[in-house]
DNA sequence: CTACCTGCAAAAGGTTTGCATAGCC
DNA sequence: GGCTATGCAAACCTTTTGCAGGTAG
């Protein structure tokens, strides 16, 4: 992968951003720096980037995904009010609901874990990729 | 709300389902009952069973919204290759990575804890809806 | 009868992609 | 010079919405 400002930038821009922002909130900014940059471009970047582990795609439950440039071990937490993402320690888990509130002051309503992995199923195929990008199960 | 037997269909779909379906694959299941039922139907309806907590709304990292019928306190992991969903008992955790792997050998790679609640800025400000579905942060 | 629900079709996001040009090495 | 990245625009996919007609209570 060669050398490219607009991604450098794009990277700095998320992690120089403690706000979880969406692609769309990165082309703002970047378009400060880079006006005629292309949203596009920011998609492609923000995709590569989180392919080569730099930043973290995170997944909102309103639309867009937001992207971290927090690459270390720690959670998230959304306000369904204003639909901000916070960050969570990993010490302050599990359980959240009491360790959080007094912490934070944030309302626990919901939480769910999601684990990313490989099933036995394709373990067992020596699978590690995507069957096919375009099936549906 | 009236009952609805295209809601009621819908519901049962998602129920008796442990695949934990996109609303795209509900509307496949809902047409052999329904050979008329449009997908903005199924959509709707599956957004209003979510919203009275008759099911749940599960976000995936691969672009659709999926839905599960159980609504009881467990988790889901999902398989980075196969894509498919599985449930996570709320007791194997925590940490996942042993205990998951003993248990049903899901290689563990990435997992996050996604909590929604209300912030303590919006505590303070007595909101509890979100402050405007447009406004973006 | 009235309110709610549906099918249909169009619109609205959000994200990806094809192509010709520009930049890195 | 060759490969990669970019800007632009169009396409794509998922989800939402407006409307006219149908169904439940």
């Amino acid at each position: 992968m060669n050398y490219s400002q607009q991604r450098n930038c794009i990277l700095n821009i998320v992690c120089s951003n403690p706000i979880h922002p969406t692609a769309e909130q990165v082309y703002e900014q970047a378009r400060n720096i880079f006006p005629r940059i292309s949203l596009g471009t920011v998609y492609r970047d923000l995709n590569q980037l989180s392919q080569m582990g730099a930043l973290k795609k995170i997944c909102s439950s309103y639309g867009s995904v937001r992207f971290d440039g927090r690459t270390d071990p720690h959670f998230h937490m959304e306000c369904t009010c204003c639909r901000r993402v916070f960050d969570v320690e990993k010490s302050e888990l599990f359980s959240p609901e009491k360790s959080i509130m007094d912490s934070c002051g944030f309302l626990v309503r919901r939480y769910e874990i999601s684990i990313q992995g490989i099933c036995r199923d394709c373990r067992e195929k020596n699978r590690d990729l995507p069957i096919d990008k375009t099936e549906k199960r």
